[in-house]
DNA sequence: CTGTATCCTTTTGGATACTG
DNA sequence: CAGTATCCAAAAGGATACAG
């Protein structure tokens, strides 16, 4: 993704890829746009947290605190930052309630929700195969000395 | 991942991730750990190349060149680098043939292809709900100056 | 509690030249 | 053709201080 730091450097251009120069030798446009939509969704959704966030989301609404507890490794910075790219792509809601000290509830969309069933199906895949995964890692990492 | 340039530095000590310091008032082993692995496996197949190349071989085998012509914006480097991270994982098989000039065929393993399902399920997601997401940030963004 | 801003390190990845 | 190595720019992300 672009988007430098979303959370910081708010006034500048959102929406911004890098579109290939439309080079002419390679590929076509039809391949090519649909290669920017799932390379764009999936570095949404491929990024160190945002899958994390969802699936929390997904079983039920949280505030910041609840999820930054529950997220493990995650960083102030960057819980903010996910969320707010998060809500920017309509997958979640935040909604602040205006009480002292505030309360701030984020819950998943319909959308967010949809995106959970194939993201659930990764998540899967993942603890099925992972010990296939390890294992090919080992033995490729002694082959090579 | 961590693997700083794995094509290059060759020699380092491969399989290292970031175990959190094992940290007391958090959340427990069987969910944090569940979690490595689905952050795991997600920044392999996350990564701005892998899937790409996955879904390519899952149709058919295919050589280097004739790859990375149909991927469209990869570089040569991130393409051997990708490569040998899905070889290194069990996802692809590598067989060169000692002809002159060399031959090289990539071919996606079972587990390669097994993985493709759950991915392509993300795929048609991203085509289902691209225009969702676009006009959700054209939204947010336009609310925000 | 929630969010923003700053600083700084690590990681990612492109360009490019060179090898068998 | 396939792969490696070097150099460098950009991006990601953690720590931390601070504000409402």
């Amino acid at each position: 993704m672009t988007i430098t730091d979303a959370a910081t450097a708010r006034p500048a251009d959102p929406a911004e890829f890098e579109l290939p120069p439309a080079c002419e030798s390679g590929a076509f446009d039809a391949e090519s746009s649909e290669a920017r939509i799932v390379r764009d969704v999936l570095a949404r959704v491929g990024d160190k947290w945002s899958l994390l966030v969802i699936r929390m989301l997904h079983e039920h609404p949280m505030r910041f605190t609840e999820l930054q507890r529950s997220i493990d490794g995650i960083s102030h910075r960057m819980l903010t930052q996910t969320l707010r790219n998060l809500e920017r792509d309509g997958l979640v809601t935040r909604t602040s309630y205006p009480e002292i000290p505030p309360r701030v509830e984020y819950a998943a969309t319909e959308l967010g929700r949809s995106l959970a069933l194939p993201v659930l199906g990764l998540v899967e895949w993942a603890s099925t195969h992972h010990a296939s995964i390890t294992g090919a890692r080992e033995r490729f990492d002694v082959t090579r000395a």
